[in-house]
DNA sequence: TGATATACTGTGTTGTACGATGTATATGCA
DNA sequence: TGCATATACATCGTACAACACAGTATATCA
């Protein structure tokens, strides 16, 4: 039990949120996403996390992909996109995020008050 | 895979970053720290969960424990107190919160933005 | 031959949340 | 006496996401 591992545990969740968060914006391919989250190490994974996580959201039907040609001669690429019902999972989510957010707030505020 | 499934998840980490907010606040019994969190629905927990949790903060020197004796004829309760390395670790866990919330913000961002 | 980018797969481990259940004390009610 | 309720802590077993480690495969470029 140290901070690595917290952090390890805090992805479970928050990465498939912010998975979602993305696809949501456009489609996006797997690797993008990869380099995508390696700009904040806090949600930052690899291949073994994330190809699971978005096998996961497509037999839940919350994403669909669909293979596009690369037009520079590289390997065709598996884009993402969010479903209907990916939509209404995520705003489910954002509700309980704030939530989250509110609570820890004021758990911290008890600090300073309680 | 649903939203009640997220939630669970979402807990892992986060629960043992509201018990140690709490319990620096002041020394705190367990049955306290459950109902604490019961009013905030997105981090509550039942005894199966907090308990172990504080157990594993024990065993890893986060927190100390000291039995007191009920004034009201109730069994004795069992008061935990945050320790210098608990404190050490909370700061550190603090940071890493901060981190989390600005990548999501950002990742949320890039929705309007992007 | 090797590096880089893209894209996916498989095995096994770890650790936390949680369902179910048990132990024990004291109060209140019929 | 019997039963429910509140308080307080504990144990057993399961599920599952993150992740370490390793591998397969295509295509470009030096």
């Amino acid at each position: 039990m140290n901070v690595e591992d917290w952090k390890s545990q805090i992805k479970r969740g928050t990465l498939e949120f912010c998975v979602l968060l993305l696809i949501k914006q456009r489609p996006y391919y797997g690797y993008e996403i990869i380099s995508m989250l390696e700009q904040y190490p806090i949600v930052a994974a690899k291949e073994n996390t994330i190809y699971p996580l978005l096998r996961r959201l497509l037999k839940g039907e919350y994403i669909s992909s669909s293979w596009q040609e690369s037009t520079e001669g590289l390997p065709p690429r598996k884009y993402y996109t969010i479903t209907e019902k990916g939509n209404e999972y995520l705003n489910a989510m954002c509700l309980e995020w704030d939530n989250l957010l509110t609570a820890i707030s004021e758990i911290k505020g008890a600090l300073n008050y309680g």
